[in-house]
DNA sequence: ATTTAATAGTCGGCTTGCTGACATTTGAAA
DNA sequence: TTTCAAATGTCAGCAAGCCGACTATTAAAT
């Protein structure tokens, strides 16, 4: 069970952070760090979703990380790189974590060359995202876009269902705007259009895939 | 002169390197490696300038990292994280790298776990430099995507003259466009503007930053 | 239960920046 | 030196998608 899904820590490999560190809780839209914040502790996710991201100058926020899950680390790069938070962190659901003060953090990887490895390989694989979500924003249209975050959502966090997977983050419009640089006004306009087509399914704020081939034909 | 440029490599991490490793060159405007080659390797640039880059589906080049320099590592993702290539790497200028094995890298790794640990600081100074241009990409227009870029290689390899910064990578707009998600044509009239406005000067492929103050005007 | 704020839906007008098309210049190769 | 391909400069036309404005609907708070 090792080594399948790089982007999220073992078992054993969690249970050594616990031990270095204390479980914290934030409730539903909490910031749990902020820029300018220093970075004196990363955090390990043990239940639901942080959304990671930056202010515009005009105050709209875009999604520079993805949303981070469960097994995850977050607040990673600024204790290992500066000293000094640069992003928001914000708690999309009630969320627990555990909080590993910074020095505990580098005696740890020191401690444990495997865990420091595990961190890097951790690491390159956000990388690679990055480079993707890079590319995507150059080379693909909205639509194109959209679709593209929705199908990779599905697969990421989302539940099969008999009809389509159920994608439950509650993100608002405004926030999928944020997510792949387009407003939120054509972002409204273009659920509606993928709701028409019957390749999604909306409900209050859950969003379902019925038909993920016709929704990747927008991902020209 | 250590944890000063943690993108950069120490010269006794550099030592550690070279002894696991083996020079290569590479001419001007060969490939290194591209999408779907086997990531066997790591590689330490010595001299010279490398590109990353994927491509669109037209077949356009979308620079997705930075452009590397002399002490960087290069290839680090893929050899981390999974095997295979997902970017191309194409040598600017006349290059000289230190190929180091896989294997061989992950046991310099594991034995040497403060080596491990700048891998890891060196991934994440990347990160964040990725997410600030996915926050660019998003939240900026044209112009001011091409001055900010402008910028950053006037601060990352510009060499200071009497008269401006010249920047000296030998780019061409095709590759400019590439790098800040834009068209030829439009980079080419952006340029002649900026050249206009004497915020910078052009001889050839060289640019020079000669107004820095007013070429950031546009980044609004 | 009521009030209030936040989100979603819709539309016309307008701007940015892309496309294609062509002329001109530059630079590398023969 | 000549030749030829690649890069640059320029322009008109067009379309994607933003913006402002407004209404309708939900969800949260008291």
């Amino acid at each position: 069970m090792n080594g399948i899904k790089p982007t999220l820590l073992a078992e054993y490999e969690k249970e050594i952070i616990r031990q270095s560190g204390s479980p914290v809780m934030y409730k539903k839209g909490s910031i749990i760090f902020r820029p300018g914040d220093a970075a004196d502790k990363v955090y390990l996710i043990e239940q639901g979703w942080v959304k990671i991201f930056r202010l515009t100058m005009e105050g709209r926020q875009v999604t520079v990380g993805s949303i981070r899950h469960p097994g995850e680390l977050m607040g990673l790069a600024e204790v290992l790189y500066r000293g000094e938070r640069t992003c928001h962190a914000g708690a999309i659901s009630e969320v627990t974590l555990i909080a590993v003060r910074k020095d505990d953090f580098h005696e740890m990887l020191l401690g444990e060359p495997q865990l420091a490895i595990k961190i890097a390989k951790l690491l390159a694989a956000r990388m690679r995202e990055a480079e993707s979500s890079i590319h995507e924003l150059v080379s693909r249209n909205v639509p194109g876009r959209l679709a593209s975050i929705l199908l990779r959502m599905a697969q990421r966090c989302g539940e099969p269902t008999d009809n389509g997977i159920r994608i439950n983050l509650n993100l608002t419009h405004e926030e999928l705007a944020g997510m792949i640089g387009a407003s939120r006004q054509t972002v409204t306009s273009l659920i509606s259009q993928l709701r028409e087509e019957k390749s999604i399914s909306v409900k209050g704020r859950q969003i379902r895939i019925i038909d993920p081939k016709k929704l990747s034909g927008w991902t020209v």
